[in-house]
DNA sequence: TCGCTATGTTGACAATGTTAACTGCGTGAT
DNA sequence: ATCACGCAGTTAACATTGTCAACATAGCGA
């Protein structure tokens, strides 16, 4: 009784929470790495753990990997959130989430790579929905329905909401490629611009 | 003398050109698998080769991936002009490239998904320049200019460029990522209403 | 206290990318 | 015409990876 009934969870069993452990030394080694994927005895080793370990609490590399891509998106999610919250004007918050998704993806090169290449395990859209109903979602969304004017069809919103994402997700990966030079001013400029023309 | 004589370069030596060979099993094996990541031992193996005799070609297994995607992108901006050739008025042509960017994706998954995971092998943008000099992005470019009102900026031409690009891209892959439905409609709406707002 | 299950371990297997050592066809210099 | 050399391919081996099976053990509930 040493060890356990001091505090409630911290080290309960032989690690504790190991779920969390890897998915926190994921993270770290995605802001570590610049390029290339991640493996799963990579994570396993660094948490000081078997790899064999890594299979009581993720069926396979993929779910490991869709776990981190989950994560990548809550964090994003929490810097779109602040960026929307330090402007009043509803076209201005608009517009800093968008910056915000570019200038994540180029602050967690890794990690955003990895949430583009298995997007696809991280919560398909529904049947009829056109945008996956996650918080980043939600709050793109509400953005394009408080921007767009109030008679704008259903179709019309769909189709702002799709295009405004699609924008920065590919603003966001060109630049990562080195596709669009690297400029803060020219991305800001191509999000701020959204809808001219 | 009575294989090689005959005619000037088929089947010249052991295997005739097997860096074409390699590049075409690239491909029909990037059209049959639908997930998943593609293999040099795999290539080599279904070629009918050593998987060593590639390292004779390609220095190490991202110059064959390269080579793909530069593949992957000629074929990308054959369809592209066969589009544009397809309509007189010069808006309805850039659209028409734009659409075909998208259905081109769709068409080819598994090849759009290396081209876009290694873009950063194919040829990065010179310094200064927008967005890469190859035949669709000139195409691009070229549809973009003949678009915007003569007076504009050479920035306003910059902006407009990498956002036509970055919508087209975003969009291809976030319908690839099934994050929005696959709606040939919605995928032209979406396009066609660019600029819009 | 006993035993069961959740959580970890070691060992093994197939497959991959890559290097080293080897073989032989075909061409170019003599 | 000869012959040596280099190109284009081979087999063998190695380290690493994802994954499975068998085994060990900690800690909770009966």
């Amino acid at each position: 009784m040493k060890k356990t009934a001091t505090r409630s969870k911290k080290q309960s069993y032989h690690h504790g929470d190991l779920r969390s452990a890897l998915i926190a030394t994921g993270l770290k080694l995605l802001e570590t790495k610049a390029g290339g994927e991640i493996g799963l005895r990579e994570v396993a080793r660094e948490t000081g753990v078997s790899a064999t370990a890594v299979y009581r609490h993720f069926p396979d590399k993929d779910a490991l990997l869709a776990a981190l891509v989950d994560a990548g998106f809550d964090k994003l999610a929490d810097v779109q959130e602040a960026a929307a919250a330090r402007h009043e004007r509803r076209d201005a918050s608009f517009r800093a989430v968008g910056q915000a998704y570019v200038h994540f993806a180029l602050a967690n090169p890794a990690l955003f790579r990895l949430m583009t290449g298995y997007m696809h395990l991280a919560g398909e859209c529904e049947d009829g929905e056109v945008v996956g109903d996650n918080r980043a979602g939600r709050l793109l969304k509400d953005n394009i329905a408080a921007l767009l004017p109030a008679d704008a069809s259903d179709r019309d919103r769909e189709v702002a909401t799709i295009q405004a994402l699609a924008l920065v997700h590919g603003l966001a990966q060109l630049v990562l490629a080195g596709q669009v030079p690297n400029d803060a001013a020219l991305i800001d400029a191509v999000v701020d611009r959204f809808g001219d023309w």
